[in-house]
This record gives C-alpha cells, sequence and structure tokens, in this order.
DNA sequence: CTGAAAGCGCTTACAG
DNA sequence: CTGAAAGCGCTTACAG
C-alpha cells in the first residue's frame, strides 16, 4: 500500500499542492479560505496522510536530525547523557541517532560519515583517542558540532568540558588532609586528555602536598578492567591495608574497585575509604554510601543542545568552549 | 559552504550526472570506461562528496532508518538492548533513532509518528500500556514493525517474546523447595502484560505447592520505586525476619530491594533468600552473588532486528512471534 | 484567494 | 560506453 503524499489530498480535494503545502504547514500571509483548509484537513485525515520528512529536507537542507557518538551507549553514563539530549533535542524539534564509537579512532570516522550521510543537521560527540582528522574534516565542512565530555588538544571546535584536573585536584587534596598512611590512584593506560587531566590534577596536589605519604598509580586498559583491577589492587593494598585512600577515576573503575573490596571483605571506611568519579546506580548496593564527584550532566547537555542549535540556526563558526565543573558529593566511604 | 552534489562531480569531470551515479553506486551492467570511472572518483575525492542519502531515499522509498522506542534509554536493560540493536543494525546498514516511552502512551505514539514522518524503514519497539491503538495504526499501514520485551494482548503484531509467565513459575517452584516461612514478591502495579505474566506465574506456583509457608505481594508503582518498596519492605519483612525468601521481579526493583536490605543490614542468604528476574551491573557491589533470572538478551536483539529485515525486505506482513525463554543463574543468595 | 512551475539530490528505465 | 529525462514528495517565489 501506497503512503498518502500531498499529491493524493490535493486530487481528492480538487486543489493544487500547493494549496495543501500551504494549508498543512499552517503558512501565514497566504491566505486561503475557511472551506478550503476544511476540506484539506478533512481528506488528509480520511487517507491517513503523514507527511514525509525527508522530501521536505531536501528542500530546506533541515533534516531535523542530530547525531550523537558516544564510547558505548550501554554505559550508565552515556546513557543517562543520550537521555538527557533526547529530551532537550525534542523539545527543539529534533530526533536523536545514536552511535558507539568503542574508543576507536575508524569506528568514529564512519559513524561520522554515516551521520553526515544521514544529512544530520548536527553532531554531539564523544571524540576519541586519534580521531583529530575526523573532527577536523567537519570544522572544514563548517558542519555544526559539538564535543561532550572530552576533548582534544588542539582541535579548535566548540565543545563542553568539565575541569577534570581542577577537580581531581581538589578532591586529592581533601583525601590528603586526612593523614592516610597510602593512597591509591586507579586510572586508565590512555591517551584520552580528559582523563590524563584527572590523573594530572591528581599528581599536582601530590606533589604540592608536604605530607609523607606513600602514593601508589595504577592504570588499567579497555578491557578486562575488572580483572585487571583486582590484580594490581591486591598488589597495591596487600593482604590487611589500613589506613589508606582509594581514588576510582571512573564509574566503571570505581564498580570494578569496589567489587574488589566487597569481594575481599575490606571495611570502607574504617580501613580503606573511598572517593570515586562519577556517580552510578550500583552505590545504591555497596554496604558503604561512596563519595563521588558528581559531573554536571543535565547543564553538559542542556549547553551541548544549545550551542548545537546555535550554531545550525547562525550558521556560525563558533568554537566556544564551556567549562562546567563537578561537585564533590561527601558520603561515608570516606573516614 | 554548500555541499557538493554528484551534479558539481559531473559539470567537473564533463559528464553526465547518471554516469556519476552508476560509477558511484558500482552499478555492474552499465559498463563504463575506465577513464571516466578514475575521473569520476578523482573528482569525488577532492571536491569531498557526501552522498545525500535522504536524496536517495526520496527515489529508493528506503531511509536505512530503524526507530526503537523504549520506555527509558537510561535504563541499564533497555540501553544494553539498543546497544546490540546498533550492532546489529549496522551490520545491516541501518543506522539507529531512538526514542524513550517514558510508559506514556501519548509519548508512544508521538514517537511513532514522528519516526513515521522521518520514513524509518521500521520500528522496534517495547509498547506502552494503552498503545494498542497506535500499533494497530502502524499494521494497517503495512509498516514493519517488531515488539520487543514486551507485548500487548490481542493485537497481532510480530515480536519478540519471553515466556515470563513459564520462568516465573519454574524459578518460584525451586524457591518453594527450599522451606521458606516466608515468600515476598516485589512487582508492579502495572497493565503490563508481560509484568502480569510474571505475577500470574508466580501465582500459578504457589498454589500449585502444598507447602505451608506465608506469602506476600507487593506491588509498587512507576515513580519513586525505592521509597515505595523500602516502606512496603519495613512491613513486611518486619524488625528481624528469618528464613524468608524475597523475589524481586525486575532490576529496577531489585536494586530498590537489595538497597534496602544493605540498609538495614539484613544477611543474606542467612535470613533472606533473593532471587531477582534481569541483570544488573549493581549486583557486582552487593556483598552477595545475587541469583537472577537472565534474559536472552542478544538472541531477542537478533531476532528482532532479522525479523524487521525481513519485513522490509519482503514486504511481507507477518505476525510471527518468536518466544524465547530465560536462564536462572543461581548464585549465593539463596541459601 | 489559488495554481503552475522550478528545484532540492538523487536513481533508473530507456534510447542511442 | 554514455546521456537526456522523468520522477520521488515536498516548498516557495512568483504570477494572476
Amino acid at each position: 500500500m501506497k503512503k498518502a503524499s500531498i499529491k493524493d489530498i490535493a486530487r481528492i480535494a480538487g486543489v493544487s499542492v500547493a494549496t495543501v503545502s500551504y494549508v498543512l504547514n499552517k503558512k501565514e500571509g497566504q491566505r486561503i479560505s475557511v472551506e478550503t483548509k476544511k476540506k484539506i484537513f478533512e481528506v488528509a485525515e480520511t487517507i491517513n496522510y503523514t507527511p514525509n520528512r525527508m522530501a521536505r529536507s531536501l528542500k530546506n537542507n533541515r533534516t531535523k536530525l542530530l547525531g550523537l557518538i558516544v564510547a558505548d551507549i550501554s554505559n550508565e553514563f552515556y546513557s543517562t547523557i543520550a537521555r538527557n539530549l533526547e529530551d532537550n533535542a525534542l523539545k527543539l524539534g529534533y530526533t536523536l541517532i545514536i552511535g558507539s564509537s568503542d574508543e576507536n579512532a575508524e569506528k568514529f570516522e564512519k559513524l561520522i560519515e554515516l551521520f553526515s550521510q544521514q544529512q544530520v543537521d548536527g553532531m554531539i560527540v564523544a571524540p576519541v583517542a586519534g580521531s583529530e582528522d575526523s573532527l577536523l574534516k567537519l570544522l572544514n565542512k563548517n558542519y555544526p558540532v559539538v564535543t561532550i565530555d572530552r576533548y582534544l588538544k588542539g582541535v579548535n571546535v566548540p565543545g563542553i568540558i568539565v575541569n577534570n584536573r581542577e577537580i581531581a585536584e581538589r578532591t586529592t587534596s581533601i583525601l590528603l588532609e586526612k593523614d592516610f598512611d597510602k593512597i591509591i590512584y586507579v586510572g586508565y593506560d590512555t591517551k584520552l586528555q580528559h582523563l590524563l587531566d584527572r590523573q594530572q590534577g591528581f599528581d599536582a596536589s601530590i606533589s604540592e602536598s608536604n605530607k609523607n605519604i606513600a602514593v601508589e598509580r595504577i592504570k588499567v586498559g579497555l578491557d578486562n578492567i575488572t580483572e585487571e583491577i583486582h590484580n594490581q589492587l591486591a598488589n597495591a593494598l596487600g593482604q590487611n591495608p589500613k589506613n589508606t585512600a582509594l581514588y576510582l577515576s571512573s564509574n566503571k573503575l570505581a564498580v570494578a574497585g569496589l567489587s574488589y573490596l566487597i569481594k575481599n571483605n575490606i571495611k570502607v571506611p574504617q580501613d580503606v575509604s573511598v572517593l570515586a568519579f562519577d556517580e552510578t546506580e550500583a552505590y545504591k548496593l555497596f554496604p558503604t554510601e561512596i563519595s563521588y564527584v558528581k559531573q554536571p550532566l543535565e547543564q553538559m547537555t542542556d549547553e551541548a543542545i544549545k550551542l548545537l542549535d546555535l550554531q545550525i540556526n547562525e550558521y556560525s563558526n563558533t568554537s566556544k568552549k564551556i567549562i562546567l565543573s563537578g561537585d564533590l558529593i561527601i558520603k561515608k566511604s570516606i573516614k
């Protein structure tokens, strides 16, 4: 069964397609008689007309589609972002196309390519390591784009940035005031700048301090996080850790790290204090309430859509960066 | 800067748009000279040509877009499904558009409408209560659609179904064999059939059994789950629960229920045994490993895409239902 | 108040 | 081996 078009409406209503188009789009200025209007709406209703946005897009050069590229949509952090973006996008009449890059620059590039072909009006992307060229290509084409969660050094694309370095530095200082014997930072072996920023913030805080404290840094790859962390934590914590602090620098690392503590029956905060980056539902099931750095996800997504919409509508070639901060939510996991 | 089109390529290469189209689409049958081909590819490269899929769609009646409607993309269950679908879709050349219905029939209808307008080739939907009409409309238009996770009674639309009733019945029986004094089923106050099926399975198992066991059913609304469950569990479990079993019938309910247990320091499984429906990362942080019903998510999404692709390509008006089962993963939370 | 016509960027049957 | 032309479903400046 062929879909009804405005041609069909025009034929049945005995008017021109132009008139149908004007009426359905409720354009002012063109004065169409009330009867004609009524007739057209009736016909549209009875033949079950659904406008074809793709045809409109071809004329308008606007698809009302937005592309979102994250590392992995099944990661709670990104699915929460996606949800916020969805709501914001819908308010402005946009629909979201979503893709996961798996931290793979080639896949990232393919998604960009695919979304361009689908003629999305703009993209919100969490760039992966090595995606400089893909982003620059978009910039050169003047394609509206906003980075989120991450940024690439030396690529001047508009984006929402969280001051990870400062947050890490500040929160580490808070740990340092507590007179722990040992502090362990759990991070990634990565080239992602926003994660390096966290490590640098941690390092800066440590070297500024004149405390006599043992410092250990654990770095894990992206695969097999749980196993790697469990092994490395076993070494770093030893059999019977005391007066130790653990800085878990992402939600994934937090879940992996905490699962080690729970398995090995290590008391939080009595023996090991914990500070995590990012929130996760999972904290609810841990015996001790977890202290964490809360990123301003809602603000991030609000600003991202705004910044993107601006570029789309103004054709303006901004390179604006919006820098946001995070809050430290102190709970019982720090003694 | 205007985007390059095949017209531009044709002009620069000194050939017709038809030829360009044939070459870029690598159509066989039309024999184009090697030089012409080479020239066209070169020009396309230098002017940075990106094909416009929307224009192609208009001719083809195929957008290669698939709509996915879930209750909430930020729910781990659905984001996992989304991720699986994304991967499967990509393999077949489709891109996913995602929307969250919030269990709201109006919003569901709006998303369907929106996706139709975007001319998605097909939809994968988790229908909400009261969405019968929306689904029937799609069916009448012969729109390719597959339901997932849920189904609506009396609406004969193709879908992937999990035999929730049987699973609940079977797993409840396993609990009943353990000679608990009391068993508490935590479910939703809902009209969603797949959730009612779970309750009915539970009920059936209880009434078949001739055990003398106290049974309590807790039903919570969709909002404020955590608070509601905590209150009701406080009543149902009392101060000092012993030899009790808890059936938590979804991942959200599991997190809410387990968080009550952890807060109140109730020993699992010594005092309260726990069986949950669905998996969640959060289990990793609970002191006792949780036994749960694992739904075959991968199989669900594989079959969903297959079933949808079939409808899209064959124009076949199937009403096929694929019924899958779940596995009970027994861990230490059941004594 | 309404319509004829051009055009958005493609594809494809047909002709040569 | 290649091109002219129609057409997908819309929008919109222009004419009347």
